[in-house]
DNA sequence: GCGATATAATTGATAACTCAAGTATATGTC
DNA sequence: GACATATACTTGAGTTATCAATTATATCGC
């Protein structure tokens, strides 16, 4: 037996964080969406413009494009997002949010508040703020 | 445009740092492992007895029974890892570290410290305790 | 000891990704 | 302005997980 550091404890204790919190928020299919399609939908709403290209939305997410076609993919069936082309650039397929989208996404959001609550509720402010720091050094998203 | 809640923004921060975490720690692929595999084996060779039940694991991990069957099986092959029957319950079958299983974990421990070091370098070793503690409280592990 | 219920593990079908390769377009260099 | 290289996106094949159902065994209440 051997004892790992802290450092690759703590990165190995994220990866398990993550699959309780991704189980967590599966409560979202109440509104047909998956927990990738709800942080991409609040990304479009968060947009300046509401629309971003495939390319930054892998980014920002983490998941490659290609991971980002098939995830779109059903939501555009759907209508929750639709596609717009660059005229500068033909290579660009614009993802842009949509009414129907903006509508599922508010209902989503209050299900997916109240999960954050039920998961973070006795984590102390200041603890919550090294952790969204150090999340953020290790790329995450400041939004 | 609606702005989620800090306590929201963690979560989903935290979905995507462990989508970095993971592709960092592909290069574990040179000793023929899974960043999974590796977790395994970690945790196998620090228990007591250097067995577990297979629903432990699950447990441990992050992962069903059903997810740590089929990671197994490729393992068991390899000869990393071997069965146990339990002489009390016949439903129970140990997974068992190897002297292989030990020797390949040792050898990729080496370089998960140094995913670890490149991932983590700066972070004080103040806030990482608290980012332990924090992550336990979602459900991580104290190891 | 028997039936109802719970638990451990596996299996079939499927979901949600990945990587590598391919297509289309854009950009830089000479 | 042609050619090499880079970028945005999609697609085919494979991987890694899930859920629901199944099998086998154990435990509880009577």
């Amino acid at each position: 037996m051997s004892t790992i550091s802290d450092s690759l404890t703590i990165l190995i204790s994220t990866m398990k964080v993550q699959s309780i919190i991704a189980r967590r928020f599966d409560r979202l299919s109440v509104h047909g969406l998956g927990f990738s399609d709800f942080i991409i939908l609040n990304l479009l709403d968060n947009a300046p413009v509401e629309k971003m290209r495939r390319i930054d939305l892998a980014e920002k997410i983490g998941l490659t494009a290609s991971g980002v076609t098939r995830l779109l993919l059903p939501m555009e069936k759907t209508g929750f997002v639709t596609r717009e082309s660059n005229q500068r650039d033909a290579r660009v397929s614009y993802v842009v949010i949509t009414a129907a989208g903006k509508k599922i996404f508010e209902e989503a959001r209050q299900t997916a508040e109240l999960i954050a609550k039920e998961l973070l509720p006795s984590v102390k402010a200041k603890d919550l703020k090294i952790l969204s720091e150090t999340l953020f050094a290790l790329g995450g998203n400041a939004y």
